[in-house]
DNA sequence: TACTATATGTAGAAATATCTGCATATTTCT
DNA sequence: AGAAATATGCAGATATTTCTACATATAGTA
């Protein structure tokens, strides 16, 4: 799905951050000194590419993200799972696993929480019907 | 550290599956058809950054990763994590729980073959000493 | 109105990634 | 030696990413 270049990561981690911004505010918020015009052909590719949108308010121009953060979170990891796992994620768990070295108790503790955090999730998705 | 583009990623691929090879053979297990001298370019930029080995065996060059699929595993894991999870790997480490749905015997016995692997390895490293 | 600050538009330079075509060299086989 | 198959060398075309420079537009203000 998604394929972000390395500027163009920066750019859509600042707005999935902080929502809705103009040029002169993402380029404050970039992790690197850029000009405003090179930080705005960023800005004109992603919308082309269709991962912002852009609305005029006031004197400037507004960008937001409509590629999500949690579905592209999800495309990469799945790429490094088939690069690096075989496809398997319960081979990446596993590797995680021997680096985190969590006691039995404070990981059975662990996925309790995270189950409960998907579940919440699961259940606020579900209002709509 | 390493950031490999799509064309470079797939060729170090092959070669940490396969270890040294000469391009004619890389071109074969290519995932999509690619002509010999376009193979040929990726190879003489990655031996360039430093990611390769070459040498001459026979008629032809054999090239070699030299850059370890390891590291780069956790580097590119490192990057996702400093990306999606606030720079914990225990975030991850959640996610995944939250996807994987393990009753909590099969993650316990999951947990201790995982840090048997990596005791493994720690003590097969120790050899040198 | 004229000045200043802030935004946008646009053309294109520079670097890099990807790919093509063709000439040349080396091995192998007849 | 001569032909076919296999490799390499290299020049450069094409596409994409990253960046620069400069012209123009618009709002606010003295």
């Amino acid at each position: 799905m998604a394929q972000f270049t390395p500027g163009e990561m920066e750019v859509m981690r600042i707005l999935w951050e902080h929502g809705e911004m103009k040029p002169a505010e993402i380029q404050e918020h970039f992790p690197r000194p850029i000009k405003n015009a090179a930080l705005r052909s960023y800005l004109t590719i992603l919308v082309d590419k269709g991962h912002l949108t852009r609305r005029g308010k006031g004197k400037a121009f507004y960008y937001c993200a409509k590629t999500k953060r949690e579905s592209t979170f999800r495309s990469m990891l799945g790429d490094l799972v088939d690069t690096f796992c075989g496809g398997s994620s319960e081979a990446l768990l596993c590797h995680l696993l021997a680096k985190e070295k969590l006691s039995p108790k404070e990981l059975l503790e662990l996925q309790r929480m995270a189950q409960e955090e998907s579940n919440e999730t699961d259940s606020s998705e579900r209002k709509k019907s």
